[in-house]
RNA sequence: UCCUCCUUAGCUCAGUUGGUUAGAGCAUCUGACUGUUAAUCAGAGGGUCGUUGGUUCAAGUCCAACAGGGGGAGCCA
């Protein structure tokens, strides 16, 4: 395997090409080890290790090299590259590698290997997901989910909050948020009946039916009732049929909950949140978000004039981090939306007449795309339509709910201030007939030392979405489950 | 789940009013070149036109069902 004699080199460091590419040093001797992204003019490696989206170009000379070890250079194959760090001979690049000794660790045969230097859709990267991290575009995607989630850790972090793992499988299927996925170990040909005949969960795992969690929340709410404040980030599961560019079947949530905090609070706390991660990416991420930048206005040159959007990716960020949040009532926007434009000409699938009703997807991106052009945060909505654990207005019609509502992506954020009046909490229960008695220890926080406390569920995806101007949720998590698709 | 569109080579796509042997670019292979930047030049191989059924003298092209995928809606984060 040894293109020579210089032995010494094999004991050379293996260094990141990101912290290459990265200092203006010449004249070191260094180990590589990546992928081969292309293979040019029999001499050039592109070289990627993932540390950066950018390539070590690393040059070989084919005379010294033998013939057998040199064919099997191929896109996609891992190599292990020692040699000396140069300026480039040529433009394009301001260093490059000098091959002492080359190592193929891991062949790849080109005929076979999916991924191709040239455009390739979405679409067919999802297909083979196992190895779509190795393209410019998901590298740079996972890396800012990384950034993006570290910078949650952070943000929370910094301001003292306890980061509490709620459970994954929980046996209260109250929570309203949808339907859930069924944990079992039962044998499914032939499950334990009881005396009525239906299956007898006494005889399951945990002697009871239990589901994957659609919310850590109730469950934080007891964490935020001692430590004052606490976040979680885990996964989330929704067994709902929706097949959108927005949903998942497991996605990944946040959720603070804080005690003492009125919806102001919690209106304040995740505006300077979403903020923070934002300023974290492009302070972070400049170069991913600028490769993303430059592939977003390639897609939108092929766009007629009309359908492409004022602002690129970085200005678009900057923007949201430059302006405050639009705050309206809901009540506020029922009166925006029913003497808007669109509204009088009948350009509404749904036209807004009545006072009560849930906005609709074109309602609320009326409100943030064209009416304020910029997030906006919705309070107060009706009762009626909200959960049951949300603080209850005097007017006795609305709860102090909040959603944050961004282009392009739709809610980002639900939240509210919650309801810490034992008797309020347990009448509206009652109301939309949900187990009280089940729930007993989500009660509790309120018969002990209750006190005022909010909180929001932020989807993470949807934020990766946002900061990555990707389109479809699929494509910002490693390995989407949707209705009927698991792969990987 | 509903509406709508799509499915042709490994990938990205052409394929006319149904009519001989289904094309291109890239990728792959072979050769050339050797300071290239998605390298270039020459040549070669590569297709059950998503599946099944139907209409027709004749179907990639028309019809139906099914499968997979995209976009939109609902549910929500």
């Amino acid at each position: 395997m040894l293109l020579n004699k210089k032995l010494s080199f094999i004991m050379s460091q293996r260094v990141k090409i990101k912290q290459i590419l990265l200092s203006d040093r010449t004249n070191y001797e260094v180990t590589v080890k990546g992928w081969v992204r292309t293979f040019r003019n029999n001499q050039f490696i592109a070289l990627n290790d993932g540390s950066t989206n950018n390539n070590l170009q690393v040059v070989v000379n084919e005379a010294d090299m033998d013939p057998a070890l040199f064919r099997r250079i191929t896109r996609g194959a891992a190599i292990a590259v020692t040699g000396e760090i140069i300026p480039s001979l040529g433009k394009g690049q301001k260093v490059e590698l000098k091959t002492a000794v080359l190592e193929i660790l891991g062949d790849c045969d080109a005929e076979v290997y999916p991924i191709q230097p040239q455009k390739q859709s979405l679409e067919f990267m999802r297909e083979i997901a196992h190895l779509r991290f190795r393209t410019n575009t998901f590298g740079a995607v996972f890396r800012i989910r990384h950034s993006l989630a570290f910078a949650v850790h952070q943000f929370f972090n910094e301001k003292g909050f306890v980061y509490l793992h709620t459970p994954i499988i929980t046996a209260s299927d109250a929570e309203g948020a949808g339907e859930m996925f069924r944990v079992t170990t039962l044998d499914m040909k032939k499950p334990p009946l009881n005396e009525k005949g239906e299956i007898d969960y006494k005889e399951d795992f945990f002697g009871r039916a239990t589901n994957l969690t659609v919310s850590g929340q109730l469950e934080g709410e007891l964490g935020a009732m001692a430590f004052g404040d606490i976040y979680t980030f885990g996964p989330t599961f929704r067994a709902e049929n929706s097949n959108t560019a927005r949903h998942l079947a497991e996605f990944w949530m946040i959720e603070p909950e804080m005690a003492f905090y009125e919806l102001k609070d919690n209106m304040d706390l995740a505006e300077e949140f979403i903020k923070y991660v934002i300023r974290y990416s492009l302070e972070h991420n400049r170069e991913d978000l600028d490769f993303l930048a430059q592939r977003l206005l390639d897609e939108e040159k092929q766009k007629p004039q009309a359908d492409r959007s004022p602002m690129g990716l970085i200005e678009k960020l900057e923007f949201v981090l430059n302006n405050e949040f639009m705050r309206i009532t809901y009540t506020e926007a029922i009166d925006i939306l029913k003497n808007s434009k669109p509204n009088k000409n009948k350009k509404f699938q749904f036209p807004v007449e009545e006072w009560g009703t849930d906005l609709q997807s074109e309602h609320e991106r009326y409100l943030v795309e064209k009416h304020f052009q910029k997030p906006v945060i919705l309070t107060d909505y009706p009762a009626a339509i909200k959960s049951f654990y949300m603080k209850q207005n005097e007017d006795g019609k609305t709860v102090r709910a909040m959603d944050i509502l961004f282009p392009g992506i739709g809610e980002i954020v639900g939240g509210s201030q919650r309801e810490e009046n034992y008797d309020k909490l347990v009448k509206r229960m009652e109301e939309l007939q949900i187990p009280v008695e089940e729930l007993y220890w989500y009660l509790d926080t309120r018969r002990f030392g209750t006190a005022p406390h909010a909180g929001f569920g932020l989807g993470f995806e949807r934020l990766v979405l946002f900061v990555t101007g990707m389109t479809n949720i699929r494509d910002v998590i490693p390995f989407p489950r949707t209705p009927k698709s698991a792969e990987f």
